[in-house]
This record gives C-alpha cells, sequence and structure tokens, in this order.
DNA sequence: AAATATGATTGTTG
DNA sequence: CAACAATCATATTT
C-alpha cells in the first residue's frame, strides 16, 4: 500500500471552515460578498478534492463511510425544514405594487396573478392632465428601475442557484448528495434573495407612497378656471338663477365646455350657490352681465368664441320656456326673481329645492329693486316648489 | 402685506 | 349620494 514514494503529499487539510459561523447578514452588498467568497472557496476546494480524491483508492470506502455519516444526520436535516412565513407580507407589498399600477410585464409573478387592469376607474378618470402627466411620468420612472433591479436581482439569483446546483452535483460522485438536499439548497438561496427582493419592492412601494402623497398634495393647490370655464359656469347660473341645479348630463356637457371636470363643476356650483346666497349685492353686477350677455347670444348670432348657449336644458326645468317667452322678459325675470324671492311673500313653500334662495341674506333688503312683478313670483314659486 | 376671491376638502344632513 | 356649510390653502387684488 506505500510502495513508491510521492513527492508530493497532498495538503487535503485545508482550512475548511475558518470561521465558525458566517455573522448574520444585513447588508444586501455583505450578502453578495458573502455569497462570491463562498463561491470562489467552494470553487477551489471542490477541484482540489475532485483531483485528490478521485484518484484515491480509498474513495469507494470513503463514500460509504459519508454515506453512513450522512444517514446519521439526515434526520436533524430533515427535522430543521421550518418555514418561516414571510408571504404574508410579501404578498401584501406585491399587491400594493400591483394596485400602484406597477404591474410587471414580463416576469411571471410569484404567485401573483398578472391582473393587468387599468386604475380603478372610480378614483380619478382623465382628471387633470396636467399634473396627471408628471405624475405618471415619475411613477412609470419608478416602475423602471423597479423593474431593472428586479431583473438583476433575478439574474443573480438565477446564475448563483445554477452555479451551487452544479457544484454539488459534481460532489455527489465524492459524497452523498441527495436531490432532495439540492432542492433545499436551492430553497435556501431563493428565501436569501427574495429577502433582498422584498427590501427592493419595499423602498418601490416607499417611493410611490411618496410620489402620491405628493400628488395628492399637488392636487390641493388651487388653480383658477380658466375665463372660458368661468364663463360657462356663469352663464349657466345666471340664466338657471332660479334653479341652479345642473342635471348630471348638464354637469358633463358644463365640464366639457369648461376644459373641467364634473366633479369640478359641481364644486364650482356648491361654492357658488352658497356664496351667492350669502351675500347677493356682491354679485349683481356678475349677474347683470352674464345674464346679459346670455339675452345678447341668444338674440344675435353666436359670437367667434362663446357657443355656450346651447346647454341642454333638462327637461324638467319647468319656468325657463314656461314663464320666459322671450330673452328681454327672462332678464327682466330673472333679476326680478333673484331679489324678490327670498322674500317670503309666498307662505312656507317646501321642496327639494327651495332651500336655495330663502330666508337670511339681509342684504336683499337693503337693496330695494322696482320690480313691480309679484305675480310671477307665486306662479314661479309654485312650479319648481313642487318638483 | 393685508384683504379678498376662489377652488378644494371635510363633516354633516336628509 | 347630493347638497350644504364651514374651513383650508392658495391666487389675485388692493
Amino acid at each position: 500500500m506505500d510502495g513508491p514514494p510521492r513527492p508530493a503529499p497532498p495538503p487535503p487539510p485545508a482550512p475548511r471552515h475558518p470561521p465558525s459561523a458566517p455573522p448574520p447578514v444585513r447588508d444586501t452588498s455583505d450578502v453578495l460578498r458573502q455569497i462570491m467568497a463562498i463561491t470562489d472557496q467552494s470553487l477551489d476546494e471542490a477541484q482540489a478534492r475532485k483531483h485528490a480524491l478521485n484518484s484515491h483508492r480509498m474513495k469507494p470506502a470513503l463514500f460509504s463511510v459519508l454515506c453512513e455519516i450522512k444517514e446519521k444526520t439526515a434526520m436533524s436535516i430533515c427535522g430543521t425544514q421550518q418555514e418561516d412565513p414571510p408571504d404574508a407580507q410579501l404578498l401584501r407589498l406585491d399587491n400594493m405594487l400591483l394596485a400602484e399600477g406597477m404591474s410587471r410585464p414580463k416576469k411571471r409573478g410569484q404567485g401573483a396573478v398578472a391582473v393587468a387592469g387599468t386604475v380603478t376607474p372610480g378614483g380619478c378618470p382623465n382628471d387633470n392632465s396636467i399634473e396627471h402627466c408628471d405624475y405618471r411620468a415619475k411613477l412609470s420612472q419608478i416602475q423602471q428601475i423597479y423593474h431593472s433591479e428586479l431583473e438583476k436581482y433575478e439574474q443573480a439569483c438565477h446564475e448563483f442557484t445554477t452555479h451551487v446546483t452544479n457544484l454539488l452535483r459534481e460532489q455527489s460522485r465524492m459524497r452523498p448528495v441527495s436531490s432532495k438536499e439540492i432542492e433545499h439548497m436551492v430553497g435556501v438561496i431563493h428565501g436569501k434573495f427574495s429577502a433582498i427582493q422584498m427590501q427592493l419592492k419595499q423602498s418601490t412601494c416607499e417611493a410611490v407612497m411618496t410620489l402620491r402623497s405628493r400628488f395628492l398634495d399637488a392636487r390641493r393647490k388651487r388653480r383658477n378656471f380658466s375665463k372660458q370655464a368661468t364663463e360657462v359656469l356663469n352663464e349657466y347660473f345666471y340664466s338657471h338663477l332660479s334653479n341652479p341645479y345642473p342635471s348630471e348630463e348638464t354637469k358633463e356637457e358644463l365640464a366639457r365646455k369648461g376644459g373641467i371636470t364634473v366633479s369640478q363643476v359641481s364644486n364650482w356650483f356648491g361654492n357658488k350657490r352658497i356664496r351667492y346666497k350669502k351675500n347677493m349685492g356682491k354679485f349683481q353686477e356678475e349677474a347683470t352681465i352674464y345674464t346679459g350677455k346670455m339675452a345678447m347670444d341668444t338674440t344675435e348670432a353666436e359670437g367667434p368664441g362663446s357657443q355656450a348657449s346651447r346647454l341642454s336644458s333638462p327637461s324638467p326645468d319647468s319656468q325657463g320656456p314656461f314663464l320666459l317667452t322671450s330673452a328681454g322678459d327672462m332678464v327682466l325675470a330673472l333679476r326680478t326673481l333673484a331679489f324678490l324671492q327670498p322674500q317670503p311673500q309666498v307662505s312656507r313653500m317646501q321642496g327639494p329645492h327651495c332651500h336655495f334662495l330663502q330666508g337670511s341674506s339681509p342684504l336683499v333688503h337693503s337693496t330695494p329693486e322696482p320690480f313691480p312683478t309679484l305675480p310671477i313670483i307665486g306662479k314661479f314659486c309654485q312650479e319648481w316648489s313642487t318638483t
């Protein structure tokens, strides 16, 4: 057995386990560095042992010994099959990202179905296009970074997994390595990488949330409507002063004409009604202007910029064509109504819309208007108080 | 800079 | 849920 004197005594007792155990990893770069280190080390070791042992006569014996040892320790491996479930949080993050529109186009989501749904239509349809553009640009920027990072991680994970798998397969010639062990190893690696991914997802979520909150804040920032918009709105308001409650349809139309959203129209009417009611004195001038303009526009050919007089008046608008037969009458009647209506001449009328221009507003009385068309009021109030 | 105008939000109500 | 009322926060005017 010890015939030829070998000049080179194989130095296999390499320091296989220099430190006892690697310290708990925290940083991603640390993880990566350790991974790389382990890789090189393992590779060298494997190569050395491969050559050293493969040609050794004692290899079969060693193999069987290792088998025995393994059988004794196998149970402990099986026993330590605990699966910590951070899935909940990961899933939550996934869903969150998905909801923010960070749908993954390429990656088959690990468990998340590719819900390529558009953003919920209930929130904000095609609202403000200016700030919305900015918002979406930034969002897609985040998305891009997120995807590229994710891809990097996945690629690294895949590479490393392949590497380790090959290594283990090679080692399986020297020592017994079951496929299950390889699987386990792969699982461990995936776990590590998914932890990194989770960090990525979390920071992405944070970024998105920050962006979103900033966007919402920006929405709170007020910007005056365009002249066109205010004109359209005021025209409708003052030409329907008696019942300034545009229907949903009309709101849409007004929104379209003014280049604003329906909810903005609603806000505007809400503000306008209440502010008009609060003190009408301030709005007299405006009222005259718009009602006058209305009359002009309706009687004459429409000017180049204003075609806002053809707003679809909802059919139940009883007093409109019913009471006001001509444009001149309309102006008169409107102004009359605007100032006389609050006076409780007509005994308490009750109706869904009767709150407008009722009670309060002492200013009304302080601005006497010589309009003796009282009978109209009675009729008028009857008209829309009963609807 | 103070005052006012104005669009949006919030909380309440029917 | 729409309307109201109060309020916020900014824009514009003075």
